[in-house]
DNA sequence: TAATATATGTGCGAGTTGCCAATAGATGAG
DNA sequence: CTCATCTATTGGCAACTCGCACATATATTA
């Protein structure tokens, strides 16, 4: 037989397994408008994402990230009240890259119902044989 | 102005980003009947994952690790032919486990089809304002 | 005997992410 | 004026994830 095992036990992880998806909100938002990363932190509770707040420093890590990647332009705004803020638009590639997720995530939600669909079917079965085993049990009786 | 920035473009990540949703489907298969990690990594697969095969060393990390977590028990089955087999076995707790995930991923559903939601009104009524504003081109000519 | 299929496992390196701290301008209270 | 607070952006780190390559071992077949 093949090598031994058992480790330690691992504190489990504390990931929100969502915040990937922080990436085409984002390109949602700024598709209805240019805005600024604090902004943006704001608008996704409206957006829905499971209700909880994103962390600020992810949204401005992903914004970086697009424009690194040319999803999304930014200039600096100094006027208006408060301290300067970075503003973000979308650009013609980052467009392309929102359609894209919206077609991975069609694919996703197809995956999932698949599943789930599996999960009750699976289910459903099994409550019927046991609802045939306990008829067999009372007739028998 | 907060501090300079541009970093270097990275590589873009490989990662699959489905691959704990490896867990609940090994859960489901496990709920149909006792089996080991090799036929699990085939029948992983008719489950339709996105139709990719799931790495092999993937299954069984989660397979051990759920161990850990008194999810599953294993059972090394020497019989049979080619070498032994270690056969996993639902548990209670794991069971349990699955019914969480379930509502998690009905939760999930929810959210990615709000977005989609969202993102189709969101569209739609773009597509409007363009249909009127071409409309009052051709009416102004 | 050597190749192949079955079956399980380890190690590594690159990537991800939540949390916390640092920076800095604007604003209002005392 | 000075200090606290709000707005706004960014950097760093430690923990965790995961695909890939490889190691191991038994059974089967050529």
């Amino acid at each position: 037989m093949p090598g031994r095992r058992r480790r330690g036990r691992r504190c489990r992880a504390r990931t929100n397994r969502i915040s990937r998806f922080i990436e085409p909100c984002l390109l949602l938002l700024l598709h209805r408008g240019d805005s600024h990363g604090y902004d943006l932190v704001e608008r996704l509770q409206e957006l829905g994402l499971g209700q909880q707040a994103a962390d600020s420093s992810v949204v401005y890590r992903y914004l970086r990230e697009m424009e690194d990647r040319g999803f999304v332009d930014s200039a600096w705004d100094t006027e208006g009240a408060g301290p300067p803020r970075r503003v973000y638009q979308l650009t013609a590639q980052g467009h392309e890259y929102l359609t894209s997720w919206i077609t991975g995530l069609r694919e996703t939600r197809e995956v999932v119902d698949r599943f789930l669909e599996a999960y009750d079917k699976h289910m459903e079965l099994e409550d019927h044989t046991v609802l045939l085993a306990e008829r067999a049990v009372n007739v028998d009786h």
